[in-house]
DNA sequence: ATGAATCTCTAGTAGAATAGTAGAGATTCA
DNA sequence: TGAATCTCTACTATTCTACTAGAGATTCAT
């Protein structure tokens, strides 16, 4: 009932990326600063969501990563299942569940209230909440 | 984004007391026996929920574990938070995350999602649910 | 065409967590 | 007293996590 720092890190970056708008490509180096991600381990991290279909990418001079589609087409879920897997209640499959367990039924419900927010929750979403952040800390600073 | 097997385990557990209502106590062997549960591990899982003060047990021949509350006062969340721990986003700190970082609201939002399910189930609606579905499928049986 | 910058791919690895096991000790009760 | 049971401490094999290393493949400016 946790989520891992891989998946944390892979959410930053593409927080990153989103809010950077789409054009240009942005640097792995410079996201794994400004997020304070070991550049190595956000190589896979970037490459797997590509994999993904998230994230598309150029090498060179000017290369970097970019998102694959608009930010508001990307939620927190997608990223979350790419890198996490799917949520389940346990990897071990309990193979003799007696027909009348209630705990299969239970599982979906908490899966569906996890998705509400997970799924719901595009990037475009966390980009809007952080301006709106960011504008009330200016506002009360200038007061 | 899931849950161990010890919490699986102790959820499974807990449902097999609660099933039994409350008088005498049951035998770890038995619990582990109906439950397909290996018992010396069963013993620690045990042993923690009663260290949380959901579970009482007695020593002895006639000895075993009961609940040390009604079932309609245990709920899910309370065992999985005693043997798996609180939900974290990640247990890295992250310390240095930007006043203005979207993601602790957003985590918020998904402990509130969780908690609306896990901590609103009780034992006694499982064994409810249980004795529902069983019901079904005598009922259909008969026809 | 060259070379520097960048992504890409495969492999390895230290440390922690998971899912157990083993066995001696403490209680309880007939 | 002794058999049945819970209790406590310690150990362990396997897997997972969070990385690191390094060579290779593209891209682009010149």
């Amino acid at each position: 009932m946790d989520v891992s720092v891989k998946g944390e890190y892979a959410l930053r970056a593409v927080f990153e990326l989103s809010r950077h708008g789409e054009p240009e490509p942005i640097k792995i180096a410079r996201i794994a600063e400004r997020q304070k991600i070991p550049q190595k381990f956000l190589e896979l991290i970037l490459s797997q969501l590509k994999q993904g279909g998230y994230l598309g990418s150029r090498r060179g001079a000017d290369g970097g990563y970019f998102l694959a589609r608009p930010a508001d087409q990307i939620t927190v879920g997608d990223i979350l299942r790419q890198i996490d897997g799917p949520f389940q209640p346990s990897r071990r499959p309990f193979a003799e569940e007696p027909p009348e367990s209630p705990f299969p039924e239970m599982w979906t419900r908490v899966e569906r209230a996890l998705s509400c927010v997970i799924d719901r929750t595009t990037f475009a979403d966390l980009v809007e909440q952080w301006k709106q952040k960011r504008a009330k800390r200016v506002l009360n600073w200038e007061i």
